[in-house]
RNA sequence: GCCUCUGUAGCUCAGUGGUAGAGCAACCGCCUUGUAAGCGGUAGGUCGUCAGUUCAAUCCUGACCGGAGGCCCCA
C-alpha cells in the first residue's frame, strides 16, 4: 500500500504493508505521538489505507501537547479511581499548560490525596498501558457507562442530546468511542473511558518525570452554577523533565512578581480591612508612581486634543435608568442610598425622596456635559476626558488585588463624532493608544475584536454591522495580530481591546475602544449640522489603562517592581560610606532635586553595606555612593540595580546621566 | 455568590485546652565603616470579630469579616 508522507514542507511516497499504521513511519524516538491522516488527527496506531496522506504530530507541537495532556488526564482519572473507587468521572480536557479531570467524590481532595494520585499516575505510566480505541453504539455505551452518571449525561442518556462544548473531549466526534487502557504484559483492560481521542499510543509516551498534580478545586458541572459542584483535579504534563522544570520556574517567577506581594514589600498600597474588600489605599510611594503615570497620560491627552472634565461619584438613579445600566447591570452596582425621604408619624410618605447610586461608569455623566448646551458640527469630534473613579459591586469571590477591585479610577474618555469622522478617529485613536502603551514600556501587543452577543444587546443589526466593520478596518491597519472574540461585546456596541504581553509572556487586557450607537439615542444627543438640521453623534468609549489601578498592577508585575527611573518612586538613593559624607551627599541631593530628580540620602546609622542592600531591595534605579575618595575628587560612585558600578563620576555628569534616563523614559 | 483552604507583633513564620515566642523592621545605645544583613538593648500582640462548648478557649464548634486557589462573572 502506498501513502504520501508529509514531513515539514517535503513529501514522499511511502510503501507500507496493508493494514499498517503511522507508527511504522514514526518510531517512538521521532517524538511523534499521533498522526494527521487526510487532514484529521488520529491515533498513531490507526490503520492507514491506500492513498492516504500522512504526517506526524510531534509531542512538542500545540496539538501534540494537547494530546499528551489529555492522555495524562486519563491517567490521572484512572489513578484517582484506583485510590477512590467511588469517584464518579466528569470531564477531563487539556488546558493551557496542563489538564484537569473532574470527579464527583464524597470528600473533597486533600493534599495527601493529590500526592497519592501523582504517585499512582507514575505507576500507571510505568506499566505501559496501551490506549486502545473502540467504537461503540449509543446503546452499548449506555450499558457500559451505567456506573458513570455524568458520562451518561454527556451522551444524552437523559436528554437525548449529546453535550456540545469544546471543553468536552468525551463526545462530539462522528461516532462514540471508548478508550481502553490495556496492560502491556497481561493484555488485560485496566480501565476505560468514554473519549473521542486521540491519545498517545501507550502511557510510556507520557514522561513520568514531567507530570505533576498541581491542585484541586471545586467547579460547577459544565460550568453551570445551577448544576452539581464537582471536584476538579488540575495537573500538568510536558514533553520533558526540563520543560516541566522551566514551567515551574515560570510559576515561581510569576509569584515573585505578584503585585499584591510587591505592593506591600515596596510600600506602595494596601487594602485595609476596615475600608472593605477590593478598595485600595495608595501609600506615598505608590502615590508617586500613580501621579507620574497620570501626569504623563494627562499631558499626552492634552496634546491629542482631549478636553478635561470632572463629574461626581454619585448620582440619582434616574441617570442610570436613562442609560440603561439599572436594567442591565444593577447586579454589578452598589445598592442605592435612599435619601431625602420624610414620613408622617403613621408611616405615610410625606416626601418621596430619591435613590442615589455610586457610579459604575462615567459615560452617562459625560453625555450630560455634551447635552448641557446646543452643539455644533464644528465642535466635533468632541473628546471629553476624565480620570473618573467608579464603584462596581464585584462578587466577593472575584476581587483580586488591584486588577479586580470594587473602586477604581478609569482614564476614561468619550469621543462624540460624525459617522464620516469615525474611521479617522478610530485610526488615530489606535495609534495614540499603542504609542502611549509603548511609552510605559509595553511593546508586544495583539488586538481583539469583540462582536455582538445576540443574548445581550440593544440596537439594530445594521448599526452593529457598520460599527464592527469600522473597528475591524482600523484594527487591520495596525499590522498586529487580530483575534476575533465572537459574542464578547458589551450590550451597547462592539469593541477592540488591546492585549499586551508582559516581561514574562503573560497577556493582559489593556485598552478598550468601544463604538456606541445606543447611548446617544437614549440620551437624545444632538448637534446642529452645517445644513442646519439636527444630527445624532456617534459615541466612542475608550480607556487606555482600563483602570489606573489595574495598569499600575500590570506595570508593577511587568517590571517586577524595578520601575524605570521616570516611574520609580525613589530614583536615586544617596549612600554615604560613613556619617562624615552625609553632608556632601545632601549637597548633591539639593542640586539633583532642583533638576526634578527624586533622591533621598540614607543617613541612618546602618553600615554602608546594609544601606546598599536596603536600596537594592527597594529596587531603586540609581545608588550614589560617596566616601573620602569621591569627596576629594568632587565626584560620586554609581551602583546600578544590576550590581554593576561606575566610580569617580563628576557631579555634573551624574546629574546629566540620571536626568536624561528620566527624560527619555529608558529602563536601566 | 459557590467550593476548598486560610487569619498569631508592621512583615515572614513557630507554638499550646491552663491567656504566647523567633527573625527582620521600629526605637535607644555602641561601632565610623568602599559595593546585598556589625554588635547590644528596649518596646510591641484582649492570637480577625462575635457567639457557643468547657472549671478554663488563641487552640474545639458555629456565624460573620478579611485573604488564597478555583468555578461562575468581568459594562
Amino acid at each position: 500500500m502506498q501513502v504520501t508522507v508529509v514531513e515539514g514542507l517535503d513529501s514522499r511516497i511511502g510503501d507500507l504493508p496493508a493494514g499498517a499504521s503511522a507508527a511504522e513511519l514514526f518510531p517512538k524516538q521521532s517524538g511523534m505521538i499521533a498522526a494527521v491522516v487526510n487532514g484529521v488527527i488520529v491515533d498513531l496506531f490507526a490503520p492507514l489505507h491506500e492513498g492516504d496522506t500522512v504526517s506526524g504530530v510531534h509531542i512538542g507541537s500545540p496539538e501534540g501537547l494537547a494530546i499528551l495532556r489529555h492522555s495524562a488526564a486519563h491517567v490521572a482519572a484512572q489513578a484517582t479511581q484506583r485510590l477512590i473507587p467511588t469517584a464518579k468521572l466528569g470531564i477531563g480536557p487539556p488546558i493551557t499548560d496542563g489538564f484537569y479531570y473532574e470527579f464527583d467524590v464524597s470528600e473533597p481532595f486533600k493534599p495527601e490525596d493529590l500526592e497519592a494520585i501523582e504517585k499512582e499516575m507514575v505507576n500507571i505510566i510505568k506499566s505501559r498501558q496501551r490506549f486502545s480505541r473502540r467504537v461503540v453504539s449509543r446503546d452499548e455505551a449506555v450499558i457500559e457507562l451505567a456506573g458513570e452518571p455524568f458520562k451518561l449525561r454527556l451522551i444524552g442518556a437523559d436528554t437525548g442530546a449529546q453535550v456540545l462544548d469544546p471543553d468536552v473531549m468525551e463526545v462530539g466526534g462522528t461516532e462514540l468511542t471508548i478508550y481502553d487502557n490495556v496492560d502491556a504484559k497481561t493484555g488485560e483492560t485496566c480501565w476505560s473511558d468514554l473519549c473521542r481521542g486521540p491519545h498517545v499510543p501507550d502511557t510510556s509516551y507520557i514522561p513520568q518525570n514531567a507530570i505533576k498534580v498541581m491542585r484541586s478545586s471545586a467547579a460547577y458541572w459544565l460550568g453551570d452554577q445551577k448544576q452539581e459542584s464537582m471536584q476538579r483535579l488540575y495537573g500538568t504534563a510536558w514533553p520533558s523533565k526540563e520543560e516541566l522544570r522551566s514551567y515551574l520556574e515560570f510559576l515561581s517567577e510569576a509569584e515573585k512578581r505578584d503585585h499584591r506581594k510587591l505592593g506591600s514589600e515596596l510600600d506602595l498600597f494596601s487594602f485595609p480591612e476596615e475600608v472593605g474588600s477590593g478598595l485600595a489605599v495608595f501609600h506615598p510611594k505608590g502615590g508617586i508612581v500613580r501621579r507620574v503615570m497620570e501626569d504623563y497620560s494627562r499631558r499626552r491627552h492634552e496634546e491629542a486634543g482631549y478636553e478635561f472634565v470632572n463629574t461626581p461619584h454619585i448620582t440619582k438613579g434616574a441617570l442610570f435608568e436613562k442609560s440603561g445600566h439599572l436594567d442591565w447591570y444593577s447586579d454589578g452596582m452598589y445598592p442605592p442610598m435612599h435619601l431625602d425621604a420624610e414620613y408622617h408619624p403613621d408611616g405615610q410618605v410625606k416626601r418621596q425622596g430619591a435613590d442615589y447610586y455610586l457610579k459604575p461608569m462615567n459615560c452617562p455623566m459625560h453625555n450630560l456635559i455634551f447635552s448641557a448646551r446646543g452643539r455644533s458640527y464644528r465642535e466635533l469630534p468632541l473628546r471629553l476626558f476624565e480620570f473618573g473613579t467608579v464603584y462596581r459591586y464585584e462578587k466577593s469571590g472575584v476581587v483580586h488585588g488591584l486588577t479586580r477591585a470594587r473602586g477604581f479610577t478609569q482614564d476614561d474618555a468619550h469621543i462624540y463624532c460624525t459617522l464620516e469622522q469615525l474611521p479617522g478617529e478610530l485610526n488615530s485613536l489606535l495609534d495614540f493608544v499603542l504609542g502611549l502603551l509603548r511609552d510605559y514600556g509595553l511593546s508586544d501587543f495583539y488586538l481583539e475584536l469583540s462582536t455582538k452577543n445576540p443574548e445581550k444587546c440593544v440596537g439594530t443589526d445594521e448599526e452593529w454591522k457598520v460599527a464592527t466593520e469600522f473597528l475591524r478596518l482600523a484594527a487591520e491597519k495596525q499590522n498586529l495580530e487580530l483575534v476575533l472574540d465572537e459574542g464578547g461585546a458589551a450590550f451597547y456596541g462592539p469593541k477592540i481591546s488591546v492585549q499586551a504581553k508582559d516581561a514574562i509572556g503573560r497577556t493582559w487586557q489593556m485598552s478598550t475602544i468601544q463604538v456606541d450607537f445606543q447611548l446617544p439615542q437614549r440620551f437624545d444627543l444632538e448637534y446642529q449640522g452645517s445644513d442646519g438640521t439636527k444630527q445624532r453623534p456617534i459615541m466612542v468609549h475608550r480607556a487606555l489603562f482600563g483602570s489606573i489601578e489595574r495598569f499600575f498592577a500590570v506595570l508593577l508585575e511587568h517590571y517586577a517592581g524595578a520601575f524605570p527611573p521616570w516611574l520609580a518612586p525613589v530614583q536615586v538613593e544617596g549612600i554615604p560610606i560613613s556619617d562624615a559624607h552625609v553632608d556632601y551627599l545632601e549637597g548633591i541631593a539639593e542640586q539633583m532635586r532642583s533638576h526634578g530628580i527624586r533622591i533621598e540620602v540614607d543617613s541612618s546609622d546602618d553600615r554602608m553595606q546594609k544601606k546598599i542592600r536596603n536600596a537594592q531591595k527597594q529596587k531603586v534605579p540609581f545608588m550614589l555612593i560617596a566616601g573620602d575618595e569621591d569627596v576629594a575628587a568632587g565626584a560620586v560612585s554609581f551602583r546600578y540595580r544590576d550590581g554593576t558600578q561606575k566610580n569617580g563620576v563628576a557631579i555634573a555628569d551624574a546629574i546629566d546621566e540620571i536626568a536624561s534616563a528620566i527624560a527619555n523614559r529608558v529602563q536601566v
